[in-house]
DNA sequence: TATTAAGCGAGACGGTACGTCTTGTCTTGGA
DNA sequence: TCCAAGACAAGACGTACCGTCTCGCTTAATA
């Protein structure tokens, strides 16, 4: 049985709780006052006071720490919006969106995916953990909207997320224009243009 | 006067033409042999037979090297429709770009964005001569059609473009779908709707 | 004419034969504002405005370089003293030897027979030109006081070369003691004590 | 107490005795192989199967290696003579030191004073541990012959090793005469010659 | 209460790549 | 014909991280 698992604990020394708090700290640390590249495994040990093997023990590397340490430290929670209006929902999910990519945080949402391309491992579970949740609520926003008939029955909205992430994605690595409300506002419109807003 | 800087040679033993030959082969031959992460300046210096100082004489470091290679070596030019209808020319000019972005091509091209996101040296050079230029064909076709009248007069193309280009890259970096036909279908009619396809 | 040279200022203009006039020049500039380690082939160059080919066809390297300059600019003139006394006239060209040692000079003669531990190439041109010829010098003042009767006739001179010039350069090279002035008092009382000076 | 501190532990993982010993053996199959100008750092680690960072943390360069290697490996180890007659004492010291640098040993020893004409960092070490030493031996068979009533109360007995040691020297770098029998008794003669031999 | 096995810090280890430096040769165009 | 300028192949330099390992010490559940 599943409880029997529950219940047998490891022998020998529990992982210290401390442990994780001082390297989220530290990281967070690194996070305000150095770029990326400067993130080394080596160093979050020494400024987190940690042993290298602890920190190995409990995650793969680098990407794993930083994107754990955002996503305990995402200073802005998104709302799941729901006025009955498709148009006005989409409009504030992406604007809540991007506002938290401003800053900091985009840029080092910017180097997970990044890292991403060539760590596989770091890969599977950044895309599904970081990207494919945010993508569900968006995916539920417009299949709710499907449902009062805002949208065509027939409606894909598999493509209609990457219309609305795809260019925001995009402009965040590549940086040629903000995201800012005009942005998502003109994005809104060339989608739902047929809108009576 | 141009024509007196373009007498003007510098002083001293000219650039070898065949490092640049060496090193382009050796970088293609390491593209098709391996990842990315594996292609190393010692690597590509060893393989081309060239010292390390002559590479860093002329490149600042792998990607701007990788970069200038998939660009000598694009399979596949893409050329520019003219078809003289304007979601006819879109889809075919994205549809050859997906294709292209197919294979071993795709990986690289990912990594090379990857690679943007931390080092703002090459970000600048790879934003203008990668990106850009093709940013501008595209825009290029809009405009056209736009002045064709199959646009409103204040369309704004810059934000079509991230409509087109976005999806794509974001498909390219996150792998969740593929850059297939169906894709750049369903992403055309979404943008061009209204027409009598 | 100098005129004529001195009007010509093109870059890159030739400097006809003054080569090892500039690479002399330069090379005791350097002597005098930086360690040995630092003067290599690629500064004299660029401190001469020479180019590197014209280097070295003249000189094999650095050490025939600065012994070459060294020897130009010796700013000491050992003179060979002749009183008739073979103690005094020992005495005399030792205490010349070991003042010319002091200061900048002994670093650079240090560094010269320390090249040509390894450079066997120099070793044998450096002990032909900068030992040899002092060497005799010294031997001469001994055969002289030796046909003199100072010296048993079946002294060997050789050694007793040895017995002077090995202590200096022991010093000179090891550096746990000064080459002053008592140095050399005790040096030559101790090997010609039985004198009544 | 000493006692608490001889139990103190460095902290972390002590230094594996196993690359000490790997590195010897490398160097030791290089000294015997090659010459001294091709032992590098980057030679050694290869050789001993070891990484660069083990030797940098151990050694601060080539010539350190090289030195510890030859102390561990001093084929023939010189016992201080005490005969209770101060020139067969001496004699025999230094017959025993000109043979121990006869061969391969003699060429090293040359290359390492050599390297502490500008290394000045090995030039402390060197003098101490390699030169110094010796030189108080023979310093203390000097003084026991003084003692002994031997030699003059008043003998600069620092002087007299300069003479003792600093022909051989001469020769050794030099290399204008050998280190053999007739020297050293010449050497010895020329210096004790009043005595009753 | 004693045992015991894992967690812990510290840091050494074998590797690998970095970007720089110097060496001695070569290859230009200009004087 | 010789010159300066400098590109070139080669390879050592010393540093930074990587991910693993080996220590001696805690620490807490189990026996």
């Amino acid at each position: 049985m599943d409880a029997e698992q529950e219940h047998r604990r490891a022998p020998g020394r529990p992982r210290s709780r401390q442990v994780g708090e001082a390297v989220t700290t530290a990281t967070l640390k690194l996070l305000q006052s150095t770029s990326y590249k400067n993130i080394t495994m080596e160093r979050i040990a020494k400024e987190a006071g940690v042993g290298k093997p602890s920190l190995y023990r409990r995650w793969p590397g680098v990407p794993f720490i930083v994107m754990e340490t955002l996503q305990l430290h995402a200073e802005r929670e998104i709302r799941i919006p729901d006025t009955g209006r498709l148009k006005t929902d989409v409009f504030r999910y992406m604007q809540q969106t991007c506002q938290a990519l401003a800053g900091r945080t985009g840029e080092f949402v910017r180097c997970l995916m990044a890292e991403a391309q060539w760590n596989s491992e770091f890969a599977a579970v950044f895309r599904e953990t970081f990207i494919a949740s945010r993508r569900r609520h968006l995916i539920g926003i417009l299949e709710r909207g499907m449902r009062r008939g805002e949208l065509p029955a027939d409606s894909n909205c598999e493509l209609l997320a990457d219309l609305l992430y795809g260019p925001m994605w995009y402009r965040l690595l590549n940086g040629h224009a903000p995201l800012d409300e005009p942005f998502v506002h003109g994005l809104v419109d060339q989608l739902f243009h047929d809108s009576e807003n």
